[in-house]
DNA sequence: TATGAATGAGCGTTCATTCAT
DNA sequence: AATGAATGAACGCTCATTCAT
């Protein structure tokens, strides 16, 4: 018998512990021995768990964006139409202390996405889901009346995401004009356009 | 003093040559050698005039968003109101095939601020900048009765930017979903919005 | 003891696989891994049959040249003087497609005899065995009068050794020069000038 | 005005480096860092010259034999006929311990030929010109009567070849059993058969 | 005995920076 | 000032070998 280990514990090891390096330095800090090193594992095992260095980055942007995925579908049923809307935006979206490390990989990802095929690819699929969750529930909103009836629903949802993205963008870079409040102030300001007079 | 035009002049031209290289293939493009090479000049003189990589970064990125505050500050001056913000974030703004080289060069200074101090106050003050011009575009509209008096102008422009700049992340990355078209459709939408009934 | 059958059963497994990665890739291609993956065994135990990877290198080319030794002594058992050495050349040190992968591993086991005391001292033990056997064939062949009674066997041992060795290794590395057929050509052109008038 | 070398000269010191370890200790010991050491300059600079380790193998091995294909012009222009191919290969093609190194590189060589693309088609081209040489020299003596006239030309200039490359590996890999003058005793006992009775 | 995870030295290669001319 | 050669630290990755189970 081998040394038994949780294959998928030590790669979520490493890749949180990419996470971290990528949140403090960007891709320039992530090499791969200062991930092995931040994980407190050795440099050789790390190529057992990835093949390559891409491969790790992938499977690390894939847990942070899994998690808000995971997020999203979670507002989407506990509430409903506008109101999942705003808890989704409000609570979640939002940059504060705690998500920074988050966007701040969601940002690298960005970055990478605009320069490397297998990036773009995943970016497009995670946009592509989140969009339509959107639209599922503007469409609900519409359908209850709570937005007006003349909402065009896919445009709609694609203006949110990008009002959202521009506002988690400033909220990362320049958080003193952006703090978390005034975050939460610019959705509610959007979101209350929305709804039926 | 022709030796100043001179420096300025190749200045410029290694400048140019990086903005270039970072749209086609992002910062991994740029290494020094490529830049000398894609400006046809020689290798050993880019230490001349710059005198680390970092300094021509922060050169070469200052050339485009002056061009940037350039066009902002032209728009303000030609048109007034809201009239001058749907042609400044309708001609200017957008993503389309000629302005993507500055989006991907935009996107690559977003990251770079993130992480460095150097460039995360430049990019403060870029945005300082706009989004006073901003400011003061919209409370022309409101003086002349275009928006709505009730509006909160400082909010407001920190809005409008965060949309614009959601709106050219996503045409960047995911042009298919978001064509020249949309992305003016999406604006209109939001001006709309504002306009008194 | 059924052990000790098992365990040169999968010693020989090892071999075999890593003769075939030396024949397809030279012993870049020879990895553990990739010797333990071929053979379709465990990684670790191939450490438990062998003790390093020279270890295990000696012993298959042991059992490749054993084999051509092997079929060295049936042909001058089944045959004799010149007949003998004819089908020995003929049939068996020519190249073609099947033979092509034997005459791999032959060629990367010269390389490391040239480099490596061990190789080095296999590689002369068995040139030994074998010109001694092309030696007794033509002495042989001159008692019965088949070969000039002049020659001199010990140095035309060699010189036919030497003989199929370059024969084998241009049809290596330039079959389209010296196909199977032509190769026989240049056998028999040899051993005809041996022949008595 | 740069620093002022001598490209050439430069490329040559890493190539004769490589040739030496490569002599001492095989493919293995060629590593760039070791090359860098040997030849008394800095890792760095070695890629300059180089772009990669294939190229600076190629070069090295094309120093080697384009020294080799001198000297076969040089005797062919020297003598002619059957003297010159004698004195080619007796004086040039054999194994001493001056020239031992040189074929520890070409055994190399074809190693790489085997495996390689790149380096079987640097070894066709290598073997054409030189066979073509030695039919040359056959030609020449049949023409002045100094061999049978019925010899194919062609065939017997690859049996010569053959011959040589069978007699330089055993001289490399196991001189004791073939000295030099053994070597030249095999290469006269061929030639002169070939001579006119 | 069998398994495969763990280790770290070593590889080819890149690159910003320095320096001699 | 201009040039490109020189330098060596650092990178991603490979791999034989060791070791815990």
């Amino acid at each position: 018998m081998p040394k038994i280990v949780d294959h998928d514990a030590q790669r979520l090891l490493f890749a949180e512990a990419a996470m971290r390096l990528i949140a403090q330095n960007g891709l320039e800090g992530v090499t791969m021995r200062a991930v092995a090193a931040e994980a407190g594992l050795s440099y050789g095992s790390l190529f057992h768990y990835f093949a390559s260095k891409d491969e790790l980055l992938m499977y690390a942007v894939r847990r942070v964006t899994s998690a808000q995925t995971q997020r999203v579908n979670e507002f989407s049923s506990r509430f409903s139409g506008l109101k999942a809307l705003e808890h989704l935006l409000c609570d979640d979206t939002i940059i504060n202390a705690s998500s920074r490390d988050a966007w701040m990989v969601w940002l690298t990802f960005l970055y990478k996405a605009a320069l490397q095929q297998s990036f773009a690819k995943m970016h497009k699929e995670l946009i592509d889901g989140w969009v339509d969750r959107i639209a599922g529930l503007l469409e609900d909103a519409r359908r209850t009346g709570d937005v007006q009836q003349g909402v065009d629903v896919g445009l709609e949802a694609v203006a949110i995401w990008a009002y959202s993205a521009g506002i988690g963008q400033m909220g990362l870079l320049d958080p003193a004009r952006l703090p978390p409040k005034r975050q939460k102030r610019l959705i509610r300001l959007y979101l209350d356009r929305l709804r039926s007079a």
